[in-house]
This record gives structure tokens, C-alpha cells and sequence, in this order.
RNA sequence: GCGGGUAUAGCUCAGUCGGUUAGAGCGCUUGACUGUGGAUCAAGAGGUCGUGGGUUCAAAUCCCACUACUCGCCCCA
């Protein structure tokens, strides 16, 4: 039979109140913190990614989905979103009639493409929410104030067991000089390090300090660091985001060899590491991108901005937590009635319940009593609502309690009030 | 793009040295039980053994190819 394609897949109603649980509590966190959705194309020119992204970048040259159009235009389905939001912001010249220094803040929830091998925690067709703060300002305080507002987000999750990773990449001025200092220094040890590493050095050189082999790691030591390259502005720029940090007692690590895989960041970036998905345990990514509105066309702009996979966030969710949310999405009632003219009294019963707020379901084929409860039961249902004949002739119904097992005749009004909750 | 593992019932999996009718548990259907779910017992339904080829008197089992899934590497969310 034909089959989802390969790293694609479909999330099932079993799953799906997890995935809104997530989605809830990202919008809720955007809410509080004054950011408005945005919904860009799926599809868009394949230049704004190779631009935007980076030529150099793994998910430009090798991961992305490209097709060319009937018309012969390069089209691709986006591989993140930060460059379409930022061609958004552009576009529709949002920083209009904008006080100085004042930004725009927006998020998007979407699916994204990268063609990789799948494996855990990683998908072709993946999820991501993210956030981004556009405008005229690059005050490091925007910054803090994103990783708050994450903070937040995963503590609200239930997700306690995360570690931010912060570094300063420097701006594109002093990135440039400081890897080709880097790429000498590689140079001359080259003939001592793993294939892998010399992979990296003709690729991304950076990548060099991710290696994990403690040979390596050894040489890798003595190499220089972005943050002691990077000027007296940025270091201060980067001082002033870590006590930001501090003032909001929120923990980190500096990481001065921390890297990231788009071309398009600057000065301060960050990584949130945790759950249990293995190679694939970071759960969110973000930084800056002075440059990027430019790069693709736009008028010089500063950004700051973040993504996180709602798949892995899903699978990160603490078993608590999971249960809590099953819970919550449990119908309240399910009405098991006796016979034809129950049947039709049933679903007159049902409706009011549903006008009043509460989720009833019925099954509709005449059955055995015995088996209308096991279905009732298998509905998650909290209730059962027995509807026969002499139900409908005193007009009290019996409401059983599927967990404990006790049960009361009860008129509609009655029933509402007690499974309001 | 590179490497390892796996593929048998709806699900999770057994299946010996190649041997005749391919099994278990869970789930499903029915009954014990005629207005009360979960428990117990009994019976029943359900299979191109991933696909294609090869070896053999005989293949779920051995060999080859392919496909899919899965776990790593690279990289990333």
C-alpha cells in the first residue's frame, strides 16, 4: 500500500493533545511577552535561502527540497523560517512609522523541510516555533529577555533538566579575520587530528571544536577562540547580555566554542541542550542576525531570534506532564442507551450537555448493555450516563462514575452542575 | 552522503539442525452473564512470513539484490 515518505510522518489523535499542549504554552508564553503570529509560505524563492541561510551552510547545499516550477523559477520548501519572516518584515515594510529604536516581535509554528537521513528526534518534514525580534535596536536586554521568556516556556512544560549554552560569534567584521587565523592554526596541526576534523576544516572550520574525540580535543585546546578574537564592542555587547542573565537568575554556561550551523548569525548565540533523544538534544537554537535583512535585499535592520523543534519537544515532555494533559482531554460523558426510543431520547440528552460546555459522546448502533458500557468505558470517558426506559419515564438518569464505580439518578440540570469542572 | 541493526497476526514478539497444518501474549468477536465497563474462564476470527530472484525433494529459516523502518556519524530543531 502506499506509505508516508520517507521522514515524514503522521501524529496521531492519541498524540495530538500533547502537541497542543506545546503549542498552548509557546502561544501563551508569546502572548505575555507581546509577540504577534505571522504565517509565511511553506514554498519561496529558492535565493532567499541560499542567500539568507548561507551557500556554504549544510542545509543550502545538501538538505534542502528544490524543485523548479513550471515557469522555471527555483522554488524550495523552507527549511526554517527566520529568513521568510525577516523577508516578511521587509516586505510589508513593517518597520514603518516605527519610534527609534523601537521592534517588532513576531512568531510563527510551522512545518519545515531538511532532506537528511532521519533518526531520532529528526524528521524530513519537522515542526518548529519560533520567535524573532526585528527592528532598529541590538540592545542586549532584547536578548535576556527571549531567554526569560523561555525559561518560562520549558519550566511550564514541566522541562527542568535543560542547559542554556551561550557564546559571543562576533560580527561579520571580526568573524572573517578570526577564520583565517583559525584555519592557520588548524593548518599547522592538521596531520594530528581525525578525518572527521579534517572534513571540518575544509567545510566549517568552527566545527573542529565540536569534535569528540579526546585526541582531538587535546590539540583542539590550544586553538584559538571567537571571544578572544572578537572587539572591545561585542565582548561589552556580550558582558552586558550575561548580566542580564544574571539579574534574572537565570543559569548558563559559556561555551566559546559553541558554533552554528547558519551563516547568518552574529555576536550573541545560544543553544538549549536536555532531553533524551540522544545525538539530537538540542531542543532550542537561536541568536543574532544583524546582517541577514540586508543580505537578502532589505534595509539595514537588527535581529534577534530563536526556534525550537515542537517534535522534540513533544518527545522531551516529562511523563507528568504527558499525563496531566490525557487527563484534561478525556470527554466528560458518555451516554449508553437502552433500546430505539432511548437511542433518539439519548441524543436529545446529548445536546444539552454539549450546549452546555460539556464533551458527551454516544455510540449510535443498538447494543447490548454490556457491551455499551465497555465502550463507554473505552471512550476515556470520566462518566457513563445510562439512558433506558425507566430513565426517560421519571426523567432522572443514571450517571456512573467510570473510575469508582458509583453511581446516582440524577435530572439534566443535576448532571451538568456535577460534571462541570 | 557514510556505517550498524531489524522486517513473521491489528500491536509486542517467539519460531531449534531447512522438514510437512507458522505460534504466544495483548487486542478483537462470541458465550458463561436477558439493565451495568475493567476481572476470570471457554470458544472463534485474523498471516502474500517486507518485495523480487536464487540454492534445495523441501525455505519464515540459507544466499543475492532491492525497499522500508530503526540507531549512530556528519549536521541540525
Amino acid at each position: 500500500m502506499i506509505q508516508t515518505i520517507r521522514g515524514t510522518r503522521d501524529i496521531l489523535p492519541a498524540d495530538i493533545p500533547l502537541w497542543q499542549r506545546v503549542e498552548e504554552a509557546a502561544r501563551e508564553a508569546f502572548r505575555r511577552y507581546g509577540y504577534s503570529e505571522i504565517r509565511t509560505p511553506i514554498i519561496e524563492k529558492t535565493e532567499l535561502f541560499t542567500r539568507g541561510v548561507g551557500e556554504a551552510t549544510d542545509i543550502v547545499h545538501k538538505e534542502m527540497y528544490t524543485f523548479t516550477d513550471r515557469n522555471e523559477e527555483s522554488i524550495t520548501l523552507r527549511p526554517e523560517a527566520t529568513a521568510s519572516v525577516v523577508r516578511a518584515y521587509i516586505q510589508h515594510r513593517l518597520y514603518a512609522n516605527r519610534a527609534p529604536g523601537e521592534v517588532t516581535k513576531l512568531y510563527y509554528i510551522g512545518p519545515m523541510f531538511r532532506r537528511e537521513r532521519p533518526q531520532a528526534g529528526r524528521y524530513r518534514q519537522f515542526y518548529q516555533i519560533g520567535g524573532e525580534v526585528i527592528g532598529a535596536s541590538d540592545d542586549p536586554m532584547i536578548e535576556a529577555e527571549v531567554i526569560e521568556m523561555l525559561d518560562w516556556f520549558l519550566i511550564s512544560l514541566g522541562i527542568e533538566d535543560s542547559q542554556l549554552l551561550v557564546n559571543s560569534v562576533g560580527d561579520s567584521h571580526e568573524r572573517g579575520p578570526y577564520l583565517e587565523k583559525l584555519r592557520e592554526s588548524i593548518a599547522a596541526v592538521l596531520d594530528r587530528l581525525c578525518n572527521d576534523c579534517r572534513h571540518r576544516y575544509e567545510t566549517n572550520a568552527l566545527r573542529v571544536f565540536d569534535c569528540k574525540f579526546e585526541n582531538c580535543q587535546e590539540i583542539i585546546a590550544g586553538l584559538p577562540t571567537i571571544t578572544d578574537a572578537i572587539g572591545a564592542e561585542s565582548r561589552a555587547h556580550f558582558e552586558q547580555f550575561k548580566s542580564h542573565l544574571d539579574a534574572r537568575c537565570i543559569a548558563y554556561t559559556v561555551n566559546p566554542r559553541m558554533v552554528r550551523g547558519l551563516d547568518y548569525y552574529s555576536r550573541t548565540a545560544f543553544e538549549i541542550i536536555g532531553g533524551h533523544l540522544g545525538a539530537q538534544n538540542t531542543l532550542v537554537g537561536g541568536g543574532r542576525y544583524d546582517g541577514l535583512a540586508e543580505t537578502i535585499g532589505g534595509p539595514p535592520t537588527k535581529g534577534f531570534g530563536f526556534a525550537f523543534g515542537l517534535d522534540r519537544m513533544v518527545m522531551s515532555m516529562p511523563e507528568a506532564e504527558a499525563a496531566r494533559v490525557r487527563e484534561r482531554a478525556r470527554p466528560d460523558v458518555f451516554l449508553v442507551h437502552l433500546g430505539e426510543a432511548a437511542r433518539n431520547h439519548a441524543a436529545f440528552i446529548a445536546r444539552k450537555l454539549r450546549a452546555a460546555g460539556l464533551a458527551a459522546g454516544m455510540d449510535f448502533t443498538d447494543r447490548k448493555m454490556k457491551k455499551a458500557m465497555a465502550l463507554a468505558s473505552e471512550s476515556g470517558a470520566r462518566f457513563a450516563l445510562i439512558i433506558g426506559d425507566n430513565e426517560i419515564a421519571a426523567g432522572v438518569y443514571a450517571l456512573k462514575n467510570l473510575e469508582t464505580g458509583e453511581q446516582q439518578s440524577l435530572d439534566v440540570e443535576a448532571i451538568i452542575e456535577k460534571l462541570k469542572r
